[in-house]
DNA sequence: TAGTGGTCTAGACCACCGC
DNA sequence: CGGTGGTCTAGACCACTAC
């Protein structure tokens, strides 16, 4: 199994690199070996070690501080809700709104889950509906979705015992680590069934955000829909 | 004036390199001298002038071409409505928008726009009122706003000369060049005006998006507010 | 073919961290 | 203090572009 010899040694170490932390070698959190070391392991320069780890920094994979080493970064997608929502509790404060998870089952998957998240159709998923609130005002109806066959302990889990944040549990109960998404973003009216969940008047409308969950291979893992209301939605960007 | 010498060499390279395209010095379109040139004239490796030019690239501010040359780029918005909306034509291609410009005038700065633009209040801008549609329907009502001092010569311009993207107007003819912007989405019920004008119901939930546009140097240049409808509204973003 | 950016090396010295 | 990443140099060779 050799690389791409047509590739460039840095690309190539990044691929190897990222090898690594998919295979859970070298664990979220965990240093990697010093420049030098991989420069000596590898068989290359240490320049040529800087620049593959430059790229996985800029992806978000690693981490550096001088002094210390580098480390596998552990993506926090907690900041992720206030990209696109101004949450806030009464007194101005962000923090992780609260889940209440409001039902668990396992379910044929419907087609487009299946698709999603590259499994057979009608294999076996996980269904989880969840409300996030915070000071007990719910902001966000939640429908999540897992392939069974990976999250199964996830499903034997008393159900009280999860936490606000679902990632550290798939992590710490199944293995299964969340590297990266990606999110689409709609409008629509709300629904009778939401709304009630969100407390607002159907037809109101809402921020659709549908979220695909990669682990660090780019196998999806977790396919998830929220809801909430537009009027708290702002999102800002830098156009070039 | 020396810059600061605790700065790494790249960044005051980098800075010097901001300056000389700021300046106008180097055109947008146009090549900047070689690496090795710059390495000698400014007395560094080419190492060096290749970690400067590095993050320029990565701002968007330079684009590379082997064998070619280093070039200033030429900020395009054209796509930055299809960041955000899906319209397209009805045989489903992606085109510029048509633009009606419906109105042209100048006026004293509202105290929000005046702060955008860093101008005095109550100083003088161009306010225009414009209307982008795609096969003669309307999909963007924009209001856009100018500081009159460095965009006299707009003013005066015959209004059915103008065409469909002013950003290439305000380089030829006011000689000012948009580098970059920031965007700020929120979603809204369209009151009776912009309704009459996208031809939908009032209270439609529109996206607004507000843009604020800077010149090579960050001096901000252009404000302006963009409204269309939510339900052509579609975002997607990488999360890590 | 001459000139550009792209890759890669080898090594020096600096700034910062933790012990 | 030893070890880490951060900066900088100098030079070789490659891949691509324009003429």
């Amino acid at each position: 199994m050799q690389a791409d010899n047509r590739l460039p040694r840095y690309q190539r170490l990044r691929d190897e690199l990222v090898a690594m932390i998919a295979a859970r070698h070298w664990r979220p959190g965990e240093a990697i070996p010093t420049e030098q070391a991989l420069a000596k392991s590898y068989d290359v320069a240490v320049g040529t070690v800087r620049k593959a780890v430059d790229l996985l920094v800029a992806e978000g994979m690693l981490e550096r501080f001088q002094g210390r080493g580098t480390f596998v970064r552990r993506a926090s997608f907690d900041s992720s809700l206030f990209r696109f929502f101004r949450f806030q509790t009464k007194q101005g404060e962000r923090r992780i709104p609260e889940s209440r998870i409001l039902r668990r089952e396992v379910v044929e998957a419907p087609s487009a889950v299946a698709a999603a998240l590259q499994i057979a159709p009608n294999a076996r998923v996980i269904r989880l509906s969840r409300l996030r609130l915070i000071d007990d005002v719910p902001m966000l109806a939640e429908e999540i979705w897992l392939p069974f066959d990976r999250f199964e302990a996830f499903a034997r889990l008393p159900i009280d015992g999860i936490g606000d944040l679902l990632y550290p549990v798939y992590e710490a109960e199944c293995n299964q680590v969340i590297a990266s998404a990606t999110e689409t973003l709609t409008v629509e009216a709300i629904g009778p069934l939401h709304a009630r969940l969100l407390r607002i008047e159907p037809g109101t409308p809402t921020v659709v955000i549908e979220r695909l969950a990669y682990g660090y291979d780019r196998h999806p893992l977790e396919w998830r829909r929220s809801r909430g209301p537009a009027s708290e939605f702002i999102y800002q960007a830098e156009i070039r």
